[in-house]
DNA sequence: AACTATCACAACCAAACGGTTGACAATGCC
DNA sequence: GGCATTGTCAACCGTTTGGTTGTGATAGTT
């Protein structure tokens, strides 16, 4: 197993193109030649080569198989890294919020300003 | 609620920038000021600026109130679209693999070459 | 072996991006 | 009012990026 290097930055930067975008949304669909993928576009085949290339350095793809043809492969462990890596950001979120509605509730009403932050707590 | 314009590319285009993910990281323990926010960093705060606006456009951050100096703020909703959206695309994967290991268990030995793909099935 | 189709590499170009500096608007304080 | 602080807008600049074309390498086909 083990993606190659996927840092977060990076796979949002090989996401962040729209072409990218939809040869991913094409790969989940099935693996497919360089050909295939670049088929339903106005660019040329290798300018869809160069956008693999990118997905491939993010972890996002990666051949399957051997020789010049091989057809190209969703890397499906990415998404599970994606995923977790949201979830910790929204945990993360969701718990502020609790720990603001506790400060809240045990402050006086004057004290409630429109202020929706804890900044500066402890300076 | 409804955020303003966030399509996956957009959101994943704004969050392919270091400092903007790092902005974001920031942002999760608690809203800041623009300065705030460009405290930690060499670079100059219209820089921090125009990040945010870029955050903002994606509908990843909004401001915490009017003025002009009002904090800034992280919207939650986007991680809960983010995940939603990576998601769909991960149980769609799972279901292809699902699918094609029924295939291979209904196929004779000799025609389970070393493609790992479905393509070309009824065309 | 010769030919053809598929793909990658290299060089190049226009547009977008991330940064700067300078000027200015908006807010808070004396 | 006058001043200092904070944030944004605008113009500019170097680098990166997404595209092109041209050439060459790597299989399949006859």
């Amino acid at each position: 197993m083990a993606v190659s290097s996927e840092s977060p930055a990076r796979v949002f930067s090989a996401l962040a193109d729209p072409v990218r975008l939809e040869l991913v949304t094409r790969l989940v669909e099935g693996d497919a030649t360089v050909g295939e993928l670049a088929a339903p576009y106005s660019i040329s085949v290798q300018a869809v080569s160069k956008h693999l290339k990118v997905l491939e350095g993010a972890g996002i793809v990666r051949r399957a198989g051997p020789g010049h043809r091989a057809p190209v492969q969703l890397n499906a462990d990415v998404f599970g890294l994606m995923d977790r890596w949201i979830e910790t950001y929204r945990r993360r979120c969701q718990e502020r919020y609790e720990r603001l509605d506790d400060l809240l509730a045990t402050m006086p009403v004057e004290l409630r300003a429109g202020n929706g932050s804890v900044r500066r707590s402890t300076t």
